[in-house]
DNA sequence: ACAATAGTGTCTCTCAGACATTATCAA
DNA sequence: TTGATAATGTCTGAGAGACACTATTGT
């Protein structure tokens, strides 16, 4: 088969072309705290990524970074945007594609090669890996306010206190307990159990409805 | 200075990069319609695009684009999202940036080689630009959720029913007078002017607000 | 006078936010 | 009994949505 020439007479390898990179924010729920993946230990600086394989997919790509360098399995992963000021990796010419996936802590290892920090925190990071922790909570945020547990951080049992601590940390602000409480009641259904061995009265356990 | 070398000792252009493309809807209000602009006249089929030049921004390769072929002056190119499937482009591997460009109907060339169509009827096109003239319009359809016009689609001095007409394609609905009008009314501010010889009572001439 | 459009008053419903009260456990 | 937490009742105000009415023009 011929090659695609343009209108120049080129083919499409005649021209320069990009790397293409993909950076991605894994969220997790941690100690009531909304918290960012860093790459390795001690005084990380930045979100794990890779650049992307011939013929690979992008949310491959973000799926193979964090497993090969953090240990993680990845789950969704959502595209944020693209950074491309040419002068912003001085390797070269590469653009970067923002990601976010949301992992619930019992899926990450527990000694894996990686650091959790608060994303009030994240800052200082390398390259442009602040603004897509900013942009991966904005993101996150929105979806939260629209539905009880879309990214699912909670367990498959809880209690109402638990997932308002969730909500919270993903807010970034308090709630309510009663306000919140009949916000959710809807999506919600009681299991029937309760949590016992604590101190006042105890909470219901519930589980999160199958959406209509 | 040295060229970068990764763990294996190998620069950045020793692995292969795709090709990266801008595709843009353009879209305009016109006739009471959100409409969008194809490249071409006839039965025109695609979005107007091109490849990424080295060292080229995104949104500069987008605004080049729209004015090569369609010959339209560019406004603020928002990016939309990476479509990244390996096999979509058969001229090789190419990864394509969707963007919305959102440019007032009096900026376009009347002779241009283009057409305009309703994003209703915005069907049957060449890649996945279907899909993007939807994420697009979804797009616009949540930013005039939430504010006036933050497009600028409507005219410097304009009457509230013209504003509810932009908002009714933008949202695809139709909406009530005086529901309307109270959602925006601390939006906009009267010029004092009032719109004559048309039928009915003269309405009121409007200006949108400066933001606070 | 009549048709057509602009502009306003008001009612209802829902929902967020806040406060108060009752219920039920551990220590 | 006391302290802590769960769960519920109720009030308020803001805003969306719908209906009805008045106002002002061209024909």
């Amino acid at each position: 088969m011929e090659p695609y020439r343009d209108s120049s007479g080129r083919r499409l390898d005649d021209y320069p072309r990009p790397s293409v990179a993909v950076d991605t924010a894994v969220l997790t729920f941690e100690d009531e705290q909304l918290k960012v993946v860093l790459a390795g230990m001690g005084s990380a600086r930045r979100l794990p990524g890779t650049f992307l394989h011939e013929g690979e997919r992008l949310s491959d790509a973000v799926r193979r970074s964090i497993r090969d360098k953090v240990g993680i399995q990845g789950l969704q992963p959502q595209q944020l945007r693209v950074f491309d000021r040419p002068d912003r990796d001085d390797r070269g010419w590469v653009l970067s594609v923002a990601h976010l996936d949301v992992v619930p802590l019992r899926r990450l290892p527990s000694d894996g090669g990686f650091t959790l920090r608060p994303v009030t925190e994240a800052t200082g990071l390398q390259f442009d890996h602040d603004e897509i922790v900013r942009i991966a909570v904005d993101w996150l945020r929105a979806r939260y306010e629209e539905a009880v547990d879309p990214c699912a951080l909670i367990e498959e049992e809880f209690t109402l206190r638990d997932l308002q601590r969730v909500h919270e940390a993903v807010a970034g602000t308090s709630i309510q307990r009663d306000n919140f409480r009949r916000r959710v009641k809807d999506d919600v259904e009681e299991t029937g159990g309760r949590l016992t061995g604590v101190v006042g009265k105890p909470p219901r356990l519930f589980r999160k409805k199958a959406r209509d």
